[in-house]
RNA sequence: UGGGGCGUCGCCAAGCGGUAAGGCAGCGGACUUUGGAUCCGCUAUUCGGGGGUUCGAAUCCUCCCGCCCCAGCCA
């Protein structure tokens, strides 16, 4: 199913055309670059599959290099995780895993080198007087008093910079190029800062660090990448990025940028999944609320469903939300082929079949998955009293309500015919408590003798077979298509959705499903496809996890009426 | 505002001078022991807007409008 011909995009094009002009003697090298300061989310995904999938297509090789030039944020867990989602998305670096604190000792000899040649300076501007020096979008910016520092002074200076003999912020290296270029990137940017922070892996070797600009293209150079892919925000750094290589006079890789993903209904930046982490708004980065890959596995998503998503949304230059409906029908297409099903009455209402014989058990045979007869089928017991689910129960049907209700008859999923006679309450709450019906014997299975077909078909666990179970319904975690849409005022947070997990204590699960193992996934017949939690299901206490539900019309018609009230 | 990008159906997205792919969503209908699945059909005379070039433009030129990114010693 992973057959699909690739889809063509604009980052092909160039890549085709580099290739026709015989670039790079015919080799494509791509590389994966995430900062260790996160989990991995959906967005990362599609530039995962982005860049795996062109090395793969094209007979190259991409790397997987963590960009770490920030101890400050950085830590080895968050390196563990990425390592894991990467692979569990089914990709393989194999042998190179690289780091940028790998390359310190390099890139500090390439600023020595652009010292060198009267290109880069030791500033001793103050934070504050850089900005102020950088002059705004429309005024140039001014030289730095420290800017024709000759070249010896210059070296002697950065090299006892990175001595440690100054203090933390006190000087940087800069970049000499133009402070009124219209490009605010191209005016003296800070290659070197000085930051006594501890390294998760070069601990205190370092005090003076590369900020980004220095640091991603020479790393990109010394491995030989030669599509170097990321997204829209550094279409502005290009010229620098060139610029760097061009003066080092090294091997210039091809920066192209291309759209970040963005999903409607939730938030794919690393500062927020973060903040909505440290201050408890979900239990973690693996919440099955969370759009992160860790989040979405132990919500129930296969690895090729996401790739299969990644494909569909397409590879582009234009700012866009893709809609949530995307990701949940990649996932109900590949699991409606490959879940087994199973009954779970998740609100159970009580029914008692009056005719049917008291202390008698019939295991009947249903089937385990209707697209596909070789997974076959399996006995699951039946017996005079059963639960069914609350919402397949109405006293007072609606015009388009199929489902049981007073006099009505319907169909037990491979079981039989009830007929609703009557309707026991609570004498206090006036709630339904349990009703009663009875059963046609004719219609064992499923299938009358005389042809009637009852409207609905409902799903049903034996009440003296049925193992209980807790299930967690989620919906989106934000209210709003784009919770970064807010009123004046208010924060992305005021978008939360307050629903969107419900836990369910009580559910009535049929027995085989004590068996299940985590992350086995089914499909609750008429319900949705669940997976067994990561985390908390036990052989005892089953947990589940609703992945997606499924495509439901009766859902869509109640939803249209509230709408039109 | 200076610079850099982007604007094709509700949401994505092909298209690269020859007369608007596809997917998702939606809407009909068929079928159905999941109101599921499957199947069939429908949905842009029009490509942000105006003007121009051309036999012919979403594709070229031009002006305008809208949106995004850049003033971290974050990435």
């Amino acid at each position: 199913m992973n057959a699909l011909k690739p889809k063509g995009n604009f980052v092909r094009d160039i890549i085709d055309e580099d290739l026709r002009a015989g670039k790079n003697q015919g080799r494509v090298q791509t590389r994966f670059p995430p900062e260790p300061n996160g989990y991995l989310h959906i967005g990362h995904a599609k530039s995962i599959c982005l860049n795996f999938g062109l090395a793969a297509d094209y007979n190259g090789n991409c790397n997987l290099r963590f960009d770490d030039t920030n101890p400050e944020t950085e830590e080895v867990d968050y390196v563990r995780s990425i390592k894991e989602d990467i692979r569990w998305l089914g990709f393989d670096w194999e042998e190179r895993e690289f780091y940028a604190s790998d390359y310190f000792e390099k890139l500090y000899a390439f600023a020595e080198d652009l010292v060198r040649k009267g290109l880069a300076y030791v500033c001793d501007l103050s934070a504050e007087e850089v900005t102020e020096h950088r002059g705004t979008l429309t005024k140039p910016g001014k030289e730095s008093p420290y800017r024709n520092r000759p070249i010896e002074e210059n070296l002697g200076l950065f090299r006892r910079m990175r001595a440690g003999e100054f203090p933390d912020g006190s000087k940087t290296l800069r970049a000499k190029i133009d402070m009124a270029h219209p490009n605010l990137l191209m005016r003296d940017p800070i290659l070197y800062r000085i930051r006594r922070a501890h390294h998760y892996r070069r601990g205190d070797a370092w005090c003076i660090y590369a900020t980004y600009d220095w640091a991603h293209g020479q790393s990109d150079s010394i491995e030989g990448i030669t599509h170097s892919i990321c997204t829209l925000e550094f279409e502005v750094h290009r010229p620098l990025y060139d610029w760097f290589l061009v003066n080092l006079g090294i091997h210039r890789p091809q920066q192209i940028e291309f759209a970040r993903l963005n999903l409607s209904h939730a938030v794919l930046s690393k500062r927020k999944l973060l903040e909505l982490v440290r201050d408890k708004y979900v239990s973690g980065w693996d919440d099955p609320r969370m759009p992160t890959i860790s989040g979405l596995r132990r919500r129930g998503f296969t690895p090729s469903s996401i790739r299969r998503f990644c494909d569909e949304v397409g590879v582009a230059k234009a700012n866009s939300i893709v809609d949530m409906a995307l990701l949940e029908h990649c996932i109900r297409e590949e699991l409606n082929k490959i879940a087994p099903r199973a009954m779970a009455v998740l609100r159970p209402l009580k029914v008692v079949i009056l005719n049917y014989p008291e202390g008698q058990v019939e295991d009947l045979e249903c089937v385990n998955n209707p697209e596909d007869a070789a997974m076959g089928t399996r006995k699951v017991p039946f017996s005079r009293e059963i639960y069914i689910e609350r919402d397949d129960f109405l006293e007072n049907p609606p015009k388009k309500f199929f489902r049981l209700s007073p006099g009505r008859e319907v169909r037990l999923r491979y079981a039989y015919f009830i007929t609703c006679v009557e309707v026991k309450k609570d004498s206090a709450t006036g709630e339904i408590a349990e009703i009663h019906c009875t059963y046609d014997p004719a219609t064992r299975g499923g299938d009358s003798p005389d042809g009637r077909s009852p409207k609905a078909t409902v799903h049903w666990v034996s009440a003296a077979h049925a193992v209980p179970g807790e299930v967690r319904l989620y919906d989106t975690l934000f209210t709003k298509r784009d919770p970064g849409e807010v009123e004046e005022g208010a924060d992305w947070k005021s978008n939360l959705n307050p629903k969107s997990l419900e836990v369910l204590r009580d559910s009535k699960l049929e027995p085989f499903l004590k068996k299940a193992e985590p992350g086995d996934q089914f499909q609750f017949e008429r319900l949705g496809y669940f997976s067994v939690d990561l985390k908390n299901s036990s052989a005892d206490r089953p947990v589940f996890n609703r992945t997606v539900t499924l495509r439901d019309t009766w859902a869509r018609i109640t939803k249209a009426g509230k709408e039109n009230e």
